[in-house]
RNA sequence: GCUCGAGUGGCGGAACUGGUAGACGCGCUGGAUUCAAAAUCCAGUUCCUUUGGAGUGUGGGUUCGAUUCCCACCUCGAGUACCA
């Protein structure tokens, strides 16, 4: 019997479907586990084999859950929102549901045919209705909740309009807009339902404001901070600019300290908690505010910055606004308008990458206004300068020069004053900003004090002026939810007199409408502009055409779609309960199944939705609808599989196309040939290229030994390098089952490797061989014979380490001990069937298919699947004597077998006396011998 | 610049809390089988000046003993970028 990989793993993955396998209940005697993917966004390229590897690990770990008799969660959906759609759209007016659909056919398929152990019954898609009605409801109730920093929570915004009502909004200790105006419990009771209105949304968890956004022209729309990469667009690497408009924001600040706080409860990897901590920034320090004064006189107009360094407030020979500091305006004198208005507009002007670019240039204007110093009551003058960000703390520093090499720099080329308020520190070269060395002097009440003492003093001497309090900062900025984009999530809100109403949860969802084109109106407004039928009938609670909008009965609905994060942040709990239509999902669903046991993905979306859905969890937490405020105990982040590259080499001068061996100093240009045309041992089908690349058509190819080799390059793996390879080739040629083995056999999960398709002959030989222990020409070998001691070790010793590999998620080193094993038992002719059996359970979770097959081979009828998984026995592995290691100085010289039993002076006996130890010390003494019974004998001299 | 991570044969990689470096696989070499090829099987494969010796990026240290621990440096990769 051959081994047929074809026939068994399309007639288990039929088996698996009919019969649901794989289909989790949620209620169940067993103790459950969650084992979660990223789910994928179905792009038009399909899967390469990059794409499965973390799917393929984390459906190792779920086949081994249920092995060892948990009721495992393993599902999968498809984030199904995005950009690549909808640009489709654009350029080809195929509606972005279509061409989604058939993405996600043709993932469905590749996916299918890997064999992977996922509940489909719960398939999720975000794009769905029934799906995104429950990203709008969290959205509503985002809408109606404040954060309470006094019982550090989120709460319903009722609680907040009571507050309001019965004393104002001084008393209240909420997570708020800056520069929020004070105002009475009687002026709120006479203010008018706008403006009602108005202040709420200062303090709502997702609130419209006028806020400063990246705009990328070129897509169209606004992008959040993780979607800019070196100040062009993540995706296609468009300009960004910023630019001020009125968009949906998420109060994700109000959650910075939790969100940092809670990174040491999960067993997250440490290098993306650090991308989490540095994203969120925080800082302590103190909040200073500065009086100022114009042309001699005081105003009304204050400074507040932020310091981390207080203790240096005596230092401060100047200050510095952000460029687009509102007060810029308002403070500069008359004789240096001129120069600061002149400054503001070319800062205005350049990119943000030119600013990110050019750190080095030292540029400013002085405003001609002076700051009053809190304690000396000197006046300071203010400067602006773009090395002060508009978007961190207040815009606005207290610049020391003397303690911080930008203010210094600033200092030097402006030829402002340097005053050194550190003892016995020379700042004649550089600043000093090493706080523990710190011993302030020059500073009245600091002199005399280390950074600690003084930071401290100081935050009470300016709580005592009230001038100013100690302060946390975070660099988080609150996200930016709206996109002026079509395929996305719609807002279940409508406009009442330019004011944001939200639509009952029982009118949800609202569906996305159909439009003539999917570009921005003429007017510029969002994609939703060119909707016939967008408006919102209060009265019949239901959408209808723009033409019935009178703003009496009928209003405008929102155009603004949400972003692509919107439904990957709470889509984990959603497959708990998929089918739900009343509930996001119910309370036993919830109350089961609780969080995430294992999450796998990539890292690149470490300040992305693995940050944002820890938010959203942790406001649905506050709000009493989950039970677990982090949602995920323990994530892995699997690495990148790249490509390895092929390249041909044409030369410069003569056009003829040289195999690699012969390019000496030649000089020549490498061109990229497509993998599929490359066979194993790097030779290139010549008619093959020819005809995928007619310009080489009459190019005359050097062969050497009748083959042309290419050159090998590892690349990123991508479309346009032509070093692409899809699972469905492996799968068709060599099954699914290699491809598992292979891809894990490749190296550690976490690591990036490099894909070569030739080495999987390696796991595929594998199969063969396991095959071949049950089946031979004639049919099964497989017996009831009595395992030898042999065997059953070489069994155990697999049990033991795979057991353990799972456990670390090490499952390159079990493919390797699973060869190992099968070695052995080849050897050892082994065809006990109470070996052979636990032997296909063991497999079972890397190789499905062909265990499945062995299973029912040996006669077994229910699915694999559940089959306990074999226990580890000790006794087995007992071993008698020992390979001694024997070294002289540490340096192994030869081995010595021993009886395990020798005491430390027999084996040293036994060691001395051997003929190999008196040549190797030729007649010198030993100064030490080192005997470490069970493990090594090292003699010494 | 800062913060992480990693440097081991021709290649991917292995080595438990310090204890036989290079498991396993690819590739390569030789052989068997075959008309031939594929497939399969057997043997070999770190390097060198080979009765021996050296060797895990470099230099130092701790230790009877270091890929493993400590210090300094070099190289590569990832992230971040004036964060006051």
């Amino acid at each position: 019997m051959q081994y047929n990989f074809k026939e068994i793993e399309a007639k288990w993955q039929k088996y698996w479907a009919d019969n649901e396998t794989f289909r989790a209940e949620n209620k169940s005697d067993k103790e459950k586990y969650y084992v979660l993917d990223m789910f994928p966004y179905p792009s038009g390229a399909g899967l390469h084999v990059g794409h499965p590897l973390g799917y393929i690990a984390s459906d190792i770990y779920a086949r081994y859950k249920r092995h060892k008799g948990f009721n495992v969660l393993h599902p999968m959906g498809f984030d199904s929102f995005g950009l690549p759609a909808e640009q489709y759209a654009i350029q080809t007016g195929q509606h972005p549901a279509i061409t989604t659909e058939t993405n996600i056919k043709r993932y469905r398929e590749q996916l299918d045919k890997i064999g992977f152990s996922f509940d489909w019954n719960r398939e999720v898609r975000t794009s769905n209705p029934d799906y995104y009605k429950w990203t709008q409801s969290i959205f509503i109730q985002l809408f109606n909740s404040w954060y309470n920093q006094d019982a550090d929570k989120a709460e319903d915004i009722e609680t907040l309009i009571a507050q309001f009502e019965k004393s104002g909004n001084s008393k209240v200790n909420a997570v708020c807009d800056e520069n929020v105006e004070l105002f009475s419990d009687s002026d709120w009771n006479g203010f008018s339902n706008k403006e009602k209105q108005e202040k709420l949304l200062q303090y709502r968890l997702t609130y419209l404001a006028e806020t400063e956004v990246n705009w990328c022209p070129a897509l169209g729309t606004v992008l959040a901070n993780d979607e800019i990469v070196n100040g062009v667009s993540e995706r296609g690497g468009h300009p960004v600019v910023r630019k001020k408009m009125t968009q949906w924001s998420m109060r994700i600040t109000a959650y910075a300290q939790r969100l940092l706080d809670g990174l040491d409860k999960i067993d997250w990897p440490q290098p993306l908690k650090d991308l989490q901590t540095n994203w969120i920034g925080r800082s302590e320090g103190a909040s200073v505010t500065f009086k100022v004064i114009v042309n001699g006189e005081k105003q009304s107009h204050k400074i507040d910055v932020f310091t981390t360094r207080p203790d240096t407030i005596f230092g401060a020979s100047f200050m510095t606004l952000a460029p687009e500091h509102e007060l810029v305006t308002k403070i500069t004198t008359v004789s240096q308008k001129a120069e600061v208005d002149a400054y503001v507009e070319a800062t205005a002007k350049r990119s943000e990458r030119d600013r990110m670019a050019d750190v080095k240039t030292i540029s400013g204007a002085f405003t001609g206004a002076y700051a009053e110093h809190p304690f000396t009551k000197e006046p300071i003058p203010i400067w602006i300068g773009d090395y002060v960000l508009a978007g961190y703390g207040t815009g606005a520093v207290m610049s020391v020069p003397c303690g911080d090499q930008r203010d210094y720099d600033f200092a030097k080329h402006f030829d402002i004053p340097i005053l050194n308020i550190f003892e016995g520190i020379d700042i004649s070269e550089e600043a000093f900003a090493d706080k523990d060395k710190t011993i302030i002097t020059n500073s009245d009440f600091l002199n005399g004090l280390p950074y600690k003492k003084a930071v401290k003093r100081v935050i009470f001497e300016l709580e005592q002026i009230g001038q100013g309090e100690g302060k946390v900062n975070y660099r988080l900025r609150d996200a930016v939810f709206s996109r002026q984009r079509y395929w996305g999530e719609p807002f279940p809100v409508y406009y009442v007199d330019g004011m944001p109403q939200m639509i009952d949860l029982e009118h949800l969802p609202i569906e996305l409408p159909e439009v003539e084109k999917y570009l921005p109106t003429e007017t510029g407004e969002p994609p939703l502009g060119n909707a016939t039928v967008w408006g919102w009938d209060i009265k019949q609670s239901t959408v209808v055409s723009n033409k019935s909008i009178d703003h009496k009965n009928v209003f405008p609905l929102e155009l603004n779609t949400m972003p692509g994060w919107a439904g990957s942040s709470q889509y984990f709990n959603r497959y708990m309960d998929p089918r739900n239509d009343n509930e996001i999902f119910s309370k036993d669903a919830i109350d089961y199944w609780q969080d995430v046991d294992l999450y796998i993905g990539g890292s690149e979306h470490a300040t992305g939705h693995l940050l944002y859905s820890r938010f959203w969890q942790k406001f649905m937490f506050d709000k009493g609808l989950v039970p677990k405020d982090e949602y995920a105990k323990k994530l892995i982040n699997q690495g990148m599989i790249t490509g390895t590259s092929a390249f041909i080499f044409r030369e410069e001068t003569t056009g003829k196309v040289l195999s690699k061996g012969l390019i000496g100093n030649n000089k020549v240009t490498p061109i990229h040939a497509d993998v599929s045309l490359i066979n194993t041992a790097d030779e290139l089908n010549v008619e093959a290229f020819k005809k995928w690349k007619p310009e080489f058509k009459d190019a005359e190819f050097i062969l050497e030994n009748g083959k042309y080799i290419v050159g090998r390059e590892v690349e990123k793996m991508s479309k346009s390098k032509y070093n692409v390879v899809s699972p469905d080739s492996i799968c068709e040629e060599y099954g699914a089952d290699s491809l598992r083995l292979y891809e894990m056999f490749l190296g550690p999960l976490e690591q990036s490797k490099p894909w070569n398709t030739a080495g999987i002959t390696g796991t595929f030989s594998f199969l063969k061989k396991l095959w071949r222990l049950y089946f031979d020409e004639n049919g099964t070998k497989f017996n009831e014979t009595e395992p030898t001691k042999e065997n059953l070790k070489t069994l155990h010793k697999t049990i033991k380490k795979v057991e353990e590999d799972i456990g670390n998620f090490s499952f390159n080193t079990s493919v390797s001990t699973f060869m190992i094993c099968v070695n052995e038992l080849s050897a050892q002719k082994c065809t006990s069937r109470s070996i052979l059996e636990p032997l296909s359970i063991l497999v079972s979770p890397y190789a499905p298919h062909i265990a499945e097959e062995l299973w029912h081979q040996l006669g077994n009828s229910e699915s694999i699947a559940t089959a306990p998984f074999p226990e580890f026995d000790a006794t087995y592995l007992v071993e008698s004597s020992k390979q001694y290691p024997i070294s002289f100085n540490g340096k192994t010289r030869f081995t010595l077998e021993l009886p395990l039993d020798l005491d430390r002076n027999g084996i040293e006996a036994a060691v001395m006396a051997h003929e190999k130890t008196i040549q190797q010390l030729q007649g010198r003494t030993p100064k030490k011998i080192i005997v470490v019974p069970g493990k090594i004998v090292n003699i010494v001299g």
